[in-house]
DNA sequence: GTCTATACAAAGATAGAC
DNA sequence: GTCTATCTTTGTATAGAC
């Protein structure tokens, strides 16, 4: 399995965003982690916003892949918010890394357009994917006490977002599960 | 009232990392904002870590100071909660900063250790408060379904923080408010 | 597609005059 | 306490050889 280098510049530059930020790296980061000059690098992204850019969309696509997937085999919506609540579990990885839109967050005033845009397509499809959960809640009663699902959708993205911000200090992921504990209480079945 | 100069640099560097965060801002940026030159900023702050450990301080004693006379001020936890989450809406302005403690997360890792200690004092003084504040609400009943003080804080803490990244994005304060509504719905007095 | 070499600007920091 | 001048390092980016 022979990963391109474009591919490998991708994921490096996404651990490094997601551990230290957009302006927390340089291309001399990048060259080091996969063994290629700097100048190099330029070759496949011109510039560092293309690169931002780029590792964006991808985020957006993988996430929303899975996020897609919960919703054709996940019989509940309670199973689907416990399975999200683990994607944003997992993208932590022991405290080291943030969710990239969460590591986005500071730095997105010096971002491109392009940049931006991404960020808020993927916000979007994050939110309407998680009313069409709660939504299907109130039907098959899964989760207790939605009379709002727009208004919980919102509520349980900024409890999985800001646990993860949480976490990224104590470094301790059972401050991360008892931060989400009072929303992963409310799933029934 | 004259305000002195490194008040004034603080000020605007504060501004400036929860505008940008830590890396996205300089010494040059100050020097344009305070009327001083580059050089002259060292003289108060011979690093730059040695400024962002002095706004997390000062921040850290400004934040506590307000919580503090919410406890001595108003009469139940109910109230102090609700105050508790203006505190973090303020410091939205209308979307255009974070929180301090938000928009330092990102960086973390860059930091020395002067600054994460000063984090990590002001985080556990506010986990306290919230704590003890969840405590009362057993006590007074100001605040619904309350069962685990300590989960409950961590729960409140994250959601706060989490309303501050999404509406960072939107730069709409009615997303702050949605992302709250449930924790606010339980205040009963 | 990757290299060497180089340009250019910005950042953090210091020395010494006033 | 602030200035000018300067240094060093790093970051982003381009040109042109291989």
């Amino acid at each position: 399995m022979t990963t391109d280098t474009k591919t490998q510049l991708m994921d490096a530059a996404e651990q490094q965003v997601r551990q230290k930020g957009a302006d927390g790296f340089s291309y001399s980061d990048l060259s080091t982690a996969v063994g290629i000059r700097k100048a190099s690098i330029h070759y496949h992204f011109p510039a560092k916003s293309d690169l931002l850019t780029a590792i964006m969309a991808r985020y957006a696509k993988t996430v929303m892949t899975a996020l897609d997937g919960y919703t054709r085999d996940l019989p509940t919506a309670g199973q689907r918010l416990a399975a999200f609540i683990n994607v944003y579990r997992d993208a932590l990885n022991e405290g080291s890394t943030l969710c990239l839109c969460v590591a986005y967050a500071v730095s997105q005033e010096g971002f491109s357009d392009a940049t931006k845009a991404e960020i808020v397509t993927f916000r979007d499809a994050v939110s309407d994917w998680l009313i069409n959960t709660f939504a299907d809640a109130q039907t098959d009663g899964s989760i207790t006490g939605v009379t709002d699902p727009k208004m919980e959708a919102s509520h349980a993205l900024a409890v999985v977002e800001g646990a993860q911000i949480a976490t990224r200090f104590s470094e301790d992921m059972a401050l991360f599960d008892q931060s989400c504990s009072a929303l992963k209480g409310r799933i029934t079945g």
